[in-house]
DNA sequence: TTGGTGGCGTACCGTACGTTACGGTTCGGC
DNA sequence: GCCGAACCGTAACGTACGGTACGCCACCAA
């Protein structure tokens, strides 16, 4: 499993000009990709090589500030789970699984993936780590309270959450990610995404609904 | 969508001795990931670096002529589609669902799609297409035609193969790759991949079965 | 005014690596 | 045995970039 710490209080006593140089990198990472140079984030935020060195370290430490940052900038509000009936509880999933194909498909979303991809192979620093900590296990932390309380409504049946999730995430992204990730050109509209996420909850309802549940999975 | 033409023949006149380089290459690369060095593949394979570039061009050269290499290498046996029956159909499902999980998990899959996503975001090859073109997309071309064959024979029910190929492929994958993608330490053991071939199997009969059809999907 | 600090701009250094050039060696054909 | 082609090993070149040093200015406090 991924070591803890890895999720990070975020705006960890960044000034006001940190982080406007660090937007920049980010803005210049989505241009870019990981081939983005030092001298270019300075040029572009119009500060000194020198200062990027002095608060970040090394090229490894504005990257991992520059992850950090976004993931920091992604809060949401956490789902109320008083009066939870079927059609709530529908637009919760619904809800979720349309939030999930925005950031996936999002220009910050895929390039921030794509370096974090690279960067995992050599292991230097933990992209990796905190990518999954603030995206694929963030959602996680966000939904299984919402099947929980689905199940305790009586509304959904499920063993272990965990999977539940899984089966969920696997329903929505299905092969959105790695086909971005891999430079296919793959058009996600509004209306696109609203259709895929009502198919995947109605797919999940089916599945792990309390009613109409098909022979023991 | 993918450019036409990336699916290559594969061993497109490749002698032996190429063959060989090719595959230090790609043992190099599993190992190094995209941070190779040309002086490295030329002494892991035991030939100089004028040999290199004479047959493969340049650096990118050498590393889309590996990954095609790796993905001519990965020819499968069509599955028969007479006297289908709900047994041998599921049983074709996991089959699929193993393999490919098999496939996702590996090592040089692994490393073979670090390096295409890496290289996506600056666009100099279609190392991207490639990847996509011989894993996912030929999946589907293998696997729409036993769906296809199953709906014939009144077991299945779906309006589009797409549709229902990619409700699988999300089934059986689910965060697998990503998360393999981004270093986190999932350990896929026969057993644990034989059970997710036949959850993800179960669920789609339970989405996509003929008799137990739940409301409109 | 003077001294100090923070940060900008830029020139510079060291190095790693892609690419090329070249001398030496093997090998098949005549 | 001789020739040319293919190939090996390695040295050398050019460049790009991470990292550092330094001069300068703006601001601020005394």
């Amino acid at each position: 499993m991924l070591q803890a710490g890895a999720e990070i209080d975020s705006s960890e006593a960044l000034t006001e000009r940190q982080q406007a140089v660090l937007d920049a990198a980010l803005r210049l990472l989505v241009e870019e990709g990981d081939s983005l140079t030092m001298t270019a984030v300075a040029r572009r935020a119009s500060c000194s090589k020198e200062t990027l060195y002095k608060w970040f370290g090394d090229r490894d430490g504005l990257l991992t500030a520059t992850v950090q940052w976004q993931a920091s900038k992604v809060r949401v509000a956490p789902v109320d789970r008083k009066g939870l009936d079927i059609a709530s509880l529908t637009a919760s999933l619904e809800r979720f699984a349309s939030d999930w194909l925005k950031v996936i498909s999002s220009d910050t979303s895929i390039a921030l993936n794509r370096v974090a991809v690279g960067h995992a192979g050599s292991g230097k620093d933990d992209l990796g780590a905190i990518v999954l900590q603030n995206g694929r296990f963030a959602l996680a932390r966000r939904l299984k309270p919402v099947l929980e309380a689905g199940r305790e409504a009586g509304l959904l049946d499920f063993a272990d959450a965990e999977t539940a999730f899984r089966t969920f995430f696997g329903l929505v992204a299905r092969d959105v990610q790695m086909r971005l990730l891999l430079g296919d050109r793959l058009e996600l509209t509004e209306a696109t995404i609203g259709g895929d996420a009502a198919r995947a909850t109605q797919q999940f309802l089916a599945l792990h609904g309390a009613n109409n549940r098909p022979q023991g999975l």
